[in-house]
DNA sequence: CCTCTTGGTTCGCACTACGAACATAGTTGT
DNA sequence: ACAACTATGTTCGTAGTGCGAACCAAGAGG
């Protein structure tokens, strides 16, 4: 019963697994620094700028109850720190300490190599293509702007 | 800084942020049956047929001792069971119960319906090309058999 | 038999995520 | 000014996730 089933995956398919894939070496690459995925992903966020807790909210797809938590913990551990925002005393601007700026870095760098190193089957050109292809999808869909280059 | 950036978006990010598009996707889809993602994809795991702790445990990149709770928990809602294997007495077969069933047929419905639309943007040729290429990088990587097809 | 391995569970811990309710601080209309 | 509304975060309770270490019981091998 689909033993043999080299046939054609379909793209729903495709992409879950794919998913799967990137989720685990997102995971390991936290794993490696002692970081959550999410804290790995938060840190990554802030290494463009300080966000507010609102936006951050939008950002990660949380609620902002959820972000409370996750920014705590993330503080706890000296990565993260709330400064007030100016022009708004009851807001809050979240940004990187400098110890959560090094492992916003380090963590960036293990998930792009873990990352970059799964389609190792596939030669330039079809990275090209199947960039393009993604880079149409997530926009389209617009996809929160997770995981841009630090150094952009 | 970097705002208007339309330039190329690198492969990691495409792929990272992709697979941001399908866990949302996959998350939805669960929490319009009361499932989480978790329960969901250990539901779609078992369409294809009864597995063993071990073996889930593999398949779902979980440590043993995780599993425990999450059937548990599943198995509190009714979804599925632990039946005895009976060639060996200390192992376990997780199988779907009927409820559970119909649950992972409309999931995976859901979910597929929803993943599916993400390269809306894409056309036909596309579209195979894209499943072509994640299909590669899949295979490459030994993705763990997940969400296959129930009707397979 | 006596070990060694294997399949699962238990336990304690830290973390994730949500919604409802809440407190404040801005904003608007009059 | 002042009341009414809105926006920003936090708190609280609840359910779920995931791990490693320790453990138990049943098979396998010498």
């Amino acid at each position: 019963m689909a033993k043999f089933e080299a046939g054609p995956m379909n793209l729903v398919t495709a992409l879950v697994r794919t998913s799967f894939l990137v989720d685990a070496a997102y995971t390991q690459a936290g794993r490696e620094h002692g970081l959550t995925p999410q804290q790995g992903q938060l840190l990554c966020v802030l290494t463009a700028r300080p966000y507010g807790m609102g936006e951050l909210s939008a950002v990660l797809g949380l609620a902002k109850s959820s972000l409370t938590g996750l920014v705590d913990r993330t503080e706890r551990h000296g990565l993260v720190r709330r400064e007030d925002d100016p022009r708004d005393s009851r807001a809050v601007r979240v940004a990187l300490t400098e110890l959560g700026g090094e492992m916003a870095e380090r963590f960036y760098a293990a998930a792009c190599r873990r990352v970059d190193e799964l389609p190792f089957g596939l030669d330039a050109e079809q990275r090209g293509t199947l960039t393009a292809l993604l880079e149409r999808v997530v926009l389209d869909n617009e996809a929160p702007e997770v995981f841009t280059e630090p150094g952009a």
